[in-house]
DNA sequence: ATTGCAGTTAAACAGTTGTTTAATAGACTG
DNA sequence: CAGTCTATTAAACAACTGTTTAACTGCAAT
């Protein structure tokens, strides 16, 4: 048994728990246990539960930055169709209406409650997206937008989405069973982002570019 | 020294300190001491931590639910201005730009971690503003809507306010120093979400109401 | 004066937690 | 063969945590 295994054996299984209990509710026995390792092995290999939960955190983030492709898009295609698309990819990642994976679980966590760690996360991983999102707000805006205006219409998107990953319980109270089952899935939700945001951004433009008269 | 003292002073000590530690992170000695009390005192006013954090929740709720008024609102203002006014309020209570006060800190933990005590603060507490919203959603759509299509224009909003809560840290790296002074105000955020969210409505209902040619 | 109750308290308790220690075994090198 | 290094391990350690216990005090009622 070398020391890649082991060391690998911790952190893939201390993923999935740091994900599901956060990093304080999360015991160095309860990992040890899952791995089936001794529980010195941890502060042997990592030094300490910190360290652990950075590397783990780190292995998340390369994980994803792989796996959120959005090639499956055509570039040429239509911008609404481009959001659509999107936001559904994002909706799906994100978790909701499925389980998410462990990593973006842990991500969004980190994102929540942001660690030392961080800073590298949204460099790596989320600012390329953003910055995709961002190309596709500028074809569908169709005019320049100021840097301003330009992110808060990215954040007024990112938002939602967010929204139904994080409150998901809650707006499940508000919503009936037959309701939510109709009309609550990732493709219906991503429509329905898409189309309002394709709609806010109308908005914005035609209040941002006073030279536009669109009525 | 009566009860009443010791009670009311472990309850509005506990609150500040749930809210910024969360329940798990939080001890009980933290809060003795903060609170000037003996230990045991906790365990005999309350039984236990958990019923303190429920007590504090509660507390919380019975705070806010009076002062998150819409009243300085005039209802017969134009839906444009009464939703721009209403986001403000939002923004705010949820402590976007400015320190939350603890009650509204510990609702929103609370609201993404759902505990035992949830179910009561969505009723007493969230659903008649959400309930608020969707009139004025109603009056802006100015025609009638399923009740799902209202209540995922109601969750685009609140999701885009939210987000500049949560995830505030996160935006703040994606925006210049200048940038932020002087577009990410509050009253700024709340001009842009409120723009955004009449066309997203106009956008939806134009979709939603294939007999209505806006073109 | 005695008893009962409520409130307060320090200490103790039992369990939990992350970390450290020291021993052991295996592999490799000179 | 001896020494060194790495990996593994059980036990111990020290601190922390929520809870319980028993003693004490003050007050009110009898």
């Amino acid at each position: 048994m070398n020391d890649e295994s082991t060391k690998e054996r911790i952190l893939l299984t201390a993923g999935p728990i740091f994900a599901k209990n956060g990093f304080q509710a999360t015991t160095v026995r309860e990992i040890s246990e899952a791995a089936d390792v001794n529980l010195a092995s941890i502060n042997y290999y990592f030094g300490d539960k910190q360290r652990l939960y950075v590397e783990v955190i780190k292995a998340a983030r390369d994980n994803q930055s792989g796996q959120m492709s959005f090639s499956a898009i055509p570039s040429e295609a239509p911008p609404n169709m481009l959001l659509e698309k999107f936001v559904a990819i994002l909706l799906r990642k994100l978790g909701v209406g499925i389980e998410p994976d462990w990593q973006m679980q842990l991500l969004v966590r980190e994102f929540l409650h942001p660690g030392e760690a961080c800073q590298e996360i949204v460099e790596a991983y989320f600012r390329p997206y953003f910055e995709m999102l961002l190309k596709i707000i500028d074809r569908l805006a169709n005019v320049p937008l100021t840097s301003a205006v330009r992110l808060q219409l990215g954040f007024s998107l990112i938002g939602q989405c967010l929204h139904y990953r994080l409150a998901g319980p809650i707006i499940h109270m508000f919503v009936e069973k037959v309701e939510w089952e109709e009309n609550f899935g990732t493709e219906e939700l991503a429509r329905h982002i898409a189309q309002f945001t394709i709609g806010g951004i109308a908005a914005v433009v035609s209040r941002a570019e006073p030279t536009v008269n669109r009525n």
